[in-house]
DNA sequence: GAGGTAAACGTAGGCTCCCTACGTTTCCTG
DNA sequence: CAGGAAACGTAGGGAGCCTACGTTTACCTC
C-alpha cells in the first residue's frame, strides 16, 4: 500500500535536505541536523531511513543506478572504461558521501551501491578480456580499491585534476596498448 | 624542563593503551576508553595529547620515522620503491589508524606524518628520474593518493594479498621497464 | 626531613549526537 | 463524519567530546 500523503512529503523533504547537507558538510553531518532542516523530528527520519547508510543510499539512488549502466556498444572495452571512469570521477567530486557508502566495508552484507558498481566494472573487464583491450589479471575489486584513493584526496580546487590523473593512471595500467607519451 | 615522574608514567601508559586499542578496535576508539584502560582520567589524556590526531601521531612515531628512511644505495630507484612499498603495506596492515593520520586532509597544516611520507616518496621518484627507472610524470602526491586505496579495503584475511596486488599495480605503472607477463 | 610551590591530577558537568519508547495527532476509508 | 491504522513529536537515556575548577602530588630548597 502506498505511503500516506504526509509521510511522502516528509520523506521527500528529508531526501532534499540530506542531499544539500551532505554536499555542504560532508557525509558526517548530524542526522538531527538533517531532520531539523527538513522541518521534521529525528524520530521521523529514523522511521523512513533506519540508518545513516540507508539515507545516503536513497539520496544518491539515481547516481548509483547511473553508475551501473555501461555502454559497450561502441568502441573497445578500454574506451568504455575511460568513459565510465570519467563519470565516476564526476560523481566522486560532488558526492563525497558516496565514498563512505561504496567502501562501507563489512565483508558480508555490503550495501547495494557497492554491488552495482562492482558489477559494472566486472562487465567492462570481461569485455576487455574478450576484445583484448584490457589486461585480464585484475578484477573489479582491484579497480575499485585503486579508485578508493579518490576519497583520500583533499577536496581543494585541484581535486578534479588530481582525480583525473589517478583515473588515467589506472586506465594506463589496465590497458594492453599503453598510451604513454 | 623534564616531565614529572607521574606525568611520564601516565604518558607512557596512555601510549601503550592507545597502541593496543587502536590495533584492536580501529582508530575510532573512544578516547575515554583509552584513558580508562590506562588507569587515568580523560582530562589527563587531553593534557598530554590535545587531539586524537596527536595521540595517533605519538603512538606511531617510530613507524612514521621508519617510513621516512629510504635506501637508494643499492639497486635502481624502482627497486627502492618496491622495498618501500612492501614496508608501507606492512605498516598499513597492522596500523590502520595511520591511514586517518596520513590522509587527514586539511589543505594547510597537515600533520608531520604526511610530510615524512611524501618526502620519502619524493626522494625515490627523484632518484628514479635520474637513473631512468621510474616515469617522471607523477609526483609523490599522486602515489600517495593511489595508496590511499589501502584504507578502503576491508580488513579481512585476504587483505595482505589485495594490498600487495595494489602495490604491484602502482609499481608497474610507475616503472619504465614494464614487468608485465 | 619539613615545608612550599608549580605541576599534574581527577571530578563533575555541559554539550552534541545517536537511537528508542510511548503517548498523541493526522490522514484516509467507509 | 467517525473509527482505526499510520505517521508523528516529545522526551529521555546513553555515549562520547571537551573544559573549568578545586585538589593532590612530586620535586626543590632549606
Amino acid at each position: 500500500m502506498p505511503l500516506r500523503a504526509d509521510a511522502r512529503a516528509n520523506r521527500a523533504a528529508l531526501l532534499e535536505s540530506a542531499a544539500r547537507l551532505f554536499a555542504e558538510h560532508g557525509p558526517g553531518v548530524a542526522l538531527e541536523a538533517v531532520a531539523r532542516d527538513a522541518g521534521v523530528s529525528i524520530a521521523t527520519l529514523y522511521r523512513h531511513f533506519p540508518s545513516r547508510e540507508a539515507l545516503v543510499a536513497e539520496t544518491y539512488a539515481a547516481e548509483i543506478a547511473a553508475l551501473g549502466e555501461v555502454d559497450l556498444a561502441e568502441g573497445s572495452a578500454a574506451v568504455a572504461l575511460a568513459h565510465w571512469l570519467t563519470r565516476f570521477v564526476e560523481f566522486a567530486r560532488t558526492k563525497r558521501a558516496l565514498g563512505d557508502l561504496v567502501h562501507a566495508l563489512p565483508e558480508g552484507a555490503s550495501p547495494p551501491a557497492r554491488g552495482v558498481i562492482l558489477d559494472a566494472l566486472e562487465r567492462i573487464l570481461a569485455a576487455g578480456k574478450r576484445d583484448g583491450s584490457l589486461r585480464a589479471d585484475h578484477d573489479a575489486y582491484d579497480v575499485l580499491a585503486l579508485l578508493g584513493g579518490f576519497w583520500t584526496l583533499p577536496s581543494g580546487p585541484q581535486w578534479p585534476e588530481r582525480a583525473q590523473r589517478l583515473a588515467q593512471f589506472v586506465l594506463d595500467g589496465l590497458a594492453t596498448t599503453s598510451s604513454e607519451p
